[in-house]
RNA sequence: GGGCCGUUAGCUCAGUUGGCAGAGCACCUGAUUUUUAAUCCGGUGGCCGCAGGUUCGAAUCCUGCACGGCCCA
C-alpha cells in the first residue's frame, strides 16, 4: 500500500487499487448476475404503494454521484430509466458494509436493496440495506456539472456520451423511436418487410458513387448498395403490392452537416398507385410522427416553426427555377448553363454535365431557401431515368422530393413501368455518359413481366431523424458517425 | 478541395509583451448521521496535438502535418 503514495492522486490507479483490494477481501468485481425488481423509474411512479410497506426494493445501475458527510453517504444511481438517490448509513449498513463503501467509485456498476423513502427536501430515495460491486470501472467519468462537451470524443466515445448527456440519450433514442414508428405505420397500412441484397453485382436507383469490393469466390467486383430501388420494384412485379424496406444505403461522397457515408432509408412500393398518393402518405406520415414525439404537429427547427398539421406546399421544379433565372432553364445549352451558374458565384466542375448543372442551380437558387414542408415536384426528364413521363407535361417526369429548411428528406416518383421506355432512358443516360449510370438487364426484364402503375418513395430517416429533434448534424442521429482514424488508434496503448 | 477557428491535467476551461504550467470538477488524506454542482482542511496529477524552425529562453512567434469544428463551393 505504502508504495503508492507518489500514484495516488490518479484517478485510473485509485481505481485499479480498489479492485485489487476487492480480489484481496474475496469480492468478485465482476459477477455474474443481479436479480433486480424495480428500475429507478418504477420506484418513483410506485412510491406512495412501495413505501407504505417498506417493499424490499432490489435496483441496479452505474454510481454517477457520492456525497460523503462522515458516518453517512448520499449517491445516485442511473439506469435505463433515470436516475435515483442512494442513502447510506453507517448504522444501516454496520462498520464492515460502511468501511466497503470506500472501494466504490463513480462509475462503478452497482446492485443495491434497501426500501424507498422520501427525504427532508422531498426526493424519492433508497435507504441502501446491501450495496453489490456488479461490475468495476478502472476509468474515471467525464465531469459531472460540464458533462462531455468535446464532440470528438462525443462521436468517438459515444457510450461516455450516453452515460453523461442527457440530451444525447434523448435524440438517440428519439431516432429509434422514429424507426419503430414508421415500421408500424406502414405494416399499419399493408405494407409487407423485406430485405433485399446489400452487397449487389450492379448498383443502381440513383446517381452516386458505391463504395466497391471484391467478392473472392466469385472472382467478381461487388457494390454495396447506393439504394434498394431496382430489387424492390422486381418484388413489386412478383405481386408484393405493397412492400418496403428499412435499411442503410452507402454512398461513397463526402461528410458534412447532411451526409454520412452510411446512412438510413426506407424505401417503399404501392402498387395501382401513383407520385400524388406517395405525397398524402408523406403528409400522413410527418403528422403522425410529429403527434408522437411532441403530441403537437407543430414544430421547431433550429429557430424555424414548421407545421406539419398543414398540406406541404407544392412547388413545380420548372417554374420555380425559371422564376429565379427569369427564363426556362431546359431551354438552355450546357455551355449557357455553365455561364448562369458562373453568374451566381456557383462554382462547377469542367466535367459537371447538363444534368448536374441543372440540378446545381436548383439546389442554390431554390432548394436551399426552402424553410416550409414543400413538395418540388415535377422535375426534367432527363434529371431521372426511373420516373414515368409527366402524364401532361413529356419533358417532365411524375416526381417529387419532400423538402423542408433547405434538406432533402427524400425522393418519389409514379414509377416508369414501360420495359421499352425504361430501356431507351437507361441507353440514353449512358450515352450521355451520365456520371454512375448503369443499365440493369435483369431489371428490365422483370419489367418485361409487367409491373403494375406503382407509386415509389423513399425517405432519409436520419435527416427525418434531425427535423424531428431539433439536431443541426446527421451526426447527432447516429450512434456512430463516420470520422477520420485517429493517429495510433489504441490511444493509451502503454497499459 | 478552399478559407477561418480549435487542440493545455481524466473532464470543463484560463494562460498577460516570449520569462518557473493555472483554476474548477474528478482523484488521494482528514472532519462532517437528510445531502444533492454538499461544505471545510491539506495534497497528487502535464509529451501545453505531432514534427521542425526562430530565440539566451516558446504553451505563446513561424512552417509543415494530424484530428476536429464552422463557413464556402
Amino acid at each position: 500500500m505504502s508504495e503508492e503514495a507518489p500514484r495516488d492522486g490518479n484517478p485510473r490507479a485509485a481505481h485499479r487499487a480498489k479492485l485489487d483490494r476487492l480480489v484481496e477481501l474475496g469480492v468478485s468485481p465482476y459477477p455474474y448476475r443481479w436479480d433486480r425488481t424495480h428500475t429507478a423509474e418504477a420506484v418513483k411512479s410506485d412510491f406512495d404503494k412501495l413505501s407504505a410497506d417498506a417493499t424490499p426494493l432490489a435496483l441496479a445501475g452505474r454510481l454517477m454521484s457520492r456525497r460523503e458527510h462522515g458516518k453517512t453517504q448520499f449517491g445516485h444511481i442511473q439506469d435505463a430509466t433515470g436516475r435515483i438517490q442512494l442513502y447510506l448509513r453507517r448504522d444501516t449498513l454496520g462498520d464492515e458494509g460502511f468501511e466497503r463503501l470506500g472501494l466504490l467509485d463513480i462509475g462503478d456498476i452497482v446492485g443495491v436493496r434497501g426500501e424507498a423513502f422520501r427525504t427532508r427536501t422531498g426526493e424519492v430515495t433508497i435507504m441502501v440495506r446491501e450495496i453489490i460491486m456488479l461490475a468495476k470501472s478502472l476509468r474515471p467519468l467525464p465531469e459531472k456539472f460540464h458533462g462531455l462537451k468535446d464532440v470528438e470524443l462525443r462521436y468517438r466515445r459515444r457510450y461516455l456520451d450516453l452515460i453523461v448527456n442527457e440530451d444525447s440519450r434523448r435524440v438517440l433514442l428519439a431516432r429509434t423511436r422514429i424507426v419503430g414508428f414508421i415500421r408500424r405505420f406502414l405494416d399499419a397500412r399493408g405494407f409487407v418487410e423485406v430485405e433485399t441484397p446489400t452487397l449487389q453485382p450492379l448498383y443502381g436507383g440513383a446517381a452516386a458513387e458505391p463504395f466497391r469490393t471484391r467478392y473472392n469466390v466469385l472472382e467478381q467486383e461487388m457494390f454495396l448498395r447506393i439504394s434498394d430501388e431496382l430489387y424492390l420494384k422486381r418484388l413489386v412485379v412478383g405481386g408484393l403490392e405493397r412492400v418496403y424496406e428499412l435499411c442503410k444505403d452507402f454512398r461513397n461522397e463526402g461528410l458534412d452537416r447532411t451526409h454520412n457515408p452510411e446512412f438510413t432509408q426506407v424505401e417503399l412500393y404501392q402498387a395501382y398507385a401513383d407520385y400524388t398518393d406517395m405525397m398524402a402518405l408523406v403528409e400522413e406520415l410527418f403528422r403522425a410522427l410529429c403527434l408522437e414525439l411532441h403530441s403537437t404537429t407543430k414544430l421547431v427547427f433550429q429557430e424555424q416553426e414548421l407545421d406539419f398539421g398543414r398540406p406541404w406546399q407544392r412547388l413545380r421544379w420548372t417554374e420555380a427555377l425559371a422564376a429565379k433565372l427569369g427564363t426556362d432553364p431546359l431551354a438552355l445549352s450546357e455551355t449557357m448553363l455553365r455561364k448562369v451558374a458562373a453568374g451566381h458565384s456557383i462554382e462547377v466542375g469542367p466535367e459537371t454535365g447538363r444534368v448536374k448543372l441543372l440540378d446545381k442551380l436548383f439546389e442554390e437558387l431554390v432548394q436551399n431557401h426552402l424553410v416550409e414542408p414543400t413538395f418540388v415536384m415535377d422535375h426534367p426528364l432527363i434529371t431521372c431515368p426511373l420516373a414515368k413521363p409527366h402524364r401532361e407535361a413529356p419533358a417532365l417526369v411524375e416526381r417529387f422530393e419532400p423538402v423542408c429548411c433547405g434538406i432533402e428528406l427524400g425522393n418519389s416518383f409514379s414509377e416508369l413501368n414501360d420495359p421499352l421506355e425504361q430501356r431507351r432512358r437507361f441507353e440514353s443516360q449512358l450515352e450521355r455518359n451520365d456520371e454512375f449510370a448503369t443499365l440493369d438487364e435483369d431489371f428490365i426484364t422483370a419489367l418485361e413481366h409487367g409491373m403494375p402503375p406503382t407509386g415509389g418513395l423513399g425517405l432519409g430517416v436520419d435527416r427525418m431523424a434531425m427535423l424531428l429533434t431539433d439536431s443541426p448534424a446527421i451526426r447527432d442521429v447516429i450512434l456512430f458517425p463516420q470520422l477520420r482514424p485517429q493517429e495510433g488508434e489504441a490511444a493509451d496503448g502503454r497499459r
